[in-house]
DNA sequence: TATTATAGGTCAAAGAAAGTCAAAGTCAAC
DNA sequence: GTTGACTTTGACTTTCTTTGACCTATAATA
């Protein structure tokens, strides 16, 4: 079996239950005999946000790399509802989705509000026929960004 | 757990519903069986301005240091850019804006990131001369959502 | 007023992590 | 056997923390 394998299958147990672990670079590398960029590599390879995990990382004296799992439920349905909002979108309709993410707790409320101030009719104040369209690109776009995190 | 750590948690604690305290820089020192210059790292590290502290010191006799929670200049320094914004602004503008916001810490990546989306070229696909306008329309109503709180 | 003791301030060096990148190695597929 | 994707390794870089020598300001007191 691959080291980086090996590796891999240690952080995952390191997890048991729970979504986030932190561990020391230095020490994880002694652990496995290896080189410390090695778990640079594992990490880069195996735990990368298309995978569903979240890396921060801290330098310096007491320094250490936590992974997070990410919520992919929650990623799931915002790239549902991108791919099903179409070419257009109302001010009603984005209401409506709003108040689902909310429920849903897929969105904060802060979020849900500048969604619902940057896809507002007072803003868009553009003509009719390209309002909605204007809209449905602003409201998708703002969503691709709140996936993956 | 880092020292620096250590300190930063202890002086939160003294706050204890307060927004002042006042230390000794030497006994705070022997507390924690540090050098002096270690709480100075401490504090230019962990209750910056931009982190909501305002931080004032005396030498000689009876000299301290006291830190005092400042009521987030949040909300004025939004208000203040809002009031700033004419009627148009491009998109490199904004950039600016964001990351000062960024760096003085009155908006979150997240937002930052929301509303970076929600007024750049790529998504407000409509004519040129009104393009600059809608976007000024959006960051302000963005902004002044982001107000208050 | 001049001196001394008592604070705190500054800055750079040393130390402690983690990050980057490219060269070298492995191995399966063709 | 060559290719190409993936892995391993290590030299070098960057970031954050700790430490200590030296500096400055203020108060107390002679």
């Amino acid at each position: 079996m691959r080291m980086s394998d090996m590796i891999e299958e240690f952080i995952k147990e390191l997890f048991n239950d729970d979504d986030y672990v932190e561990i020391q670079r230095n020490d994880l590398a002694e652990h496995f005999n290896c080189v410390p960029s090695q778990i640079n590599y594992v990490i880069s390879t195996r735990f990368k946000p298309s995978q569903g995990y979240y890396v921060e990382s801290k330098r310096g004296g007491g320094g250490h790399i936590s992974i997070k799992k990410i919520n992919t439920t929650k990623s799931n349905y915002l790239m549902h509802t991108i791919s099903s909002v179409g070419d257009t979108i109302t001010s009603q309709e984005v209401d409506i989705f709003l108040s689902n993410f909310l429920s849903y707790g897929v969105v904060t409320e802060k979020e849900a509000k500048l969604i619902k101030v940057a896809t507002s009719d007072n803003v868009l104040t553009v003509p009719q026929d390209i309002r909605d369209k204007l809209r449905a690109k602003i409201f998708k776009n703002m969503l691709i960004n709140l996936v993956e995190d």
